[in-house]
DNA sequence: AACGTACCCTGCCGGC
DNA sequence: TGCCGGCAGGGTACGT
């Protein structure tokens, strides 16, 4: 499920929890995870978030990559199901994940780097720009979820940003005018930024406003919001007010 | 190079 | 009620 916001709130929690603490275990009960090191006795330097990764680092240059993919979530109250668990004198961080899609590796710091290599810029940085959105001719929507031309941003966000940028998400990417891709840089960031600011009750309280809404009013003029394909995922849009 | 498709898994929802 | 197909906010591998 989580998208740059949610999972920027995930790593703020962890890092709350488990910064500064030192591994007493690892508990894996998903033979898909494979944990190349061992981990135990190192202590978390710190938790941080790239694009849609969670990086814990630890002493003895070790890096802890996580990406939750769709349903992946750290609890910290033991759930009826997990796949990993890492506990720490400050309290376990539960990993649990119904659809197994989420990763989980042990890297060196240059492997790190490597495999982050290819992401874009990060939306919310003050340097990030949108040029690299001009380099293909697919959709804008499309290429929002390209984490090499920016990263973070996925399909929620996306629509959630077209709309507050008032463009049609079918539009070619390189077609797009400099101020165009400038609304839509502000469009992503106030999507990205409503989002973390629910903080931790996220899944309670996050409503959108056009994602998942087809056929009710737009928001800003009431046209019906409508829902077509584009590569594959679900993408809603006003008709009228995007262009 | 750039783009589309299949696939990895499980849970949930609507329709019959 | 019970079953079944379709769908889901991720990314990658592979084919054209």
């Amino acid at each position: 499920m989580p998208e740059l916001a949610e999972v920027e709130i995930q790593s703020r929690m962890l890092s709350r929890r488990l910064r500064g603490t030192r591994i007493r275990a690892i508990e894996v009960r998903d033979p898909k995870i494979q944990l190349r090191d061992r981990l135990i006795g190192r202590t978390i330097r710190r938790i941080w978030r790239r694009a849609k990764f969670i990086i814990f680092d630890l002493t003895g240059d070790r890096h802890l990559l996580v990406h939750l993919r769709m349903t992946g979530w750290f609890e910290f109250v033991q759930p009826a199901r997990y796949r990993l668990a890492i506990v720490t004198a400050k309290g376990a961080a539960y990993f649990a994940d119904s659809r197994r899609f989420g990763t989980v590796a042990v890297l060196r710091g240059d492997e790190l780097r490597r495999a982050l290599a290819h992401l874009g810029p990060e939306p919310l940085a003050r340097s990030c720009d949108l040029t690299r959105l001009a380099r293909t001719r697919r959709p804008i929507k499309v290429a929002l979820l390209d984490q090499r031309l920016i990263a973070g941003v996925g399909n929620i966000y996306a629509n959630e940003a077209l709309w507050r940028a008032r463009l049609d998400p079918r539009r070619p990417a390189n077609r797009l005018q400099a101020k165009e891709r400038q609304r839509l840089q502000h469009g992503i960031r106030a999507a990205l930024r409503k989002g973390i600011a629910y903080g931790p009750q996220i899944f309670e309280v996050q409503t959108f406003t056009v994602y998942d809404r087809a056929l009710q009013p737009c928001r800003r003029c009431g046209t019906r919001i409508r829902r077509v394909v584009l590569a594959q995922r679900s993408t809603f849009f006003c008709p009228r007010c995007q262009r």
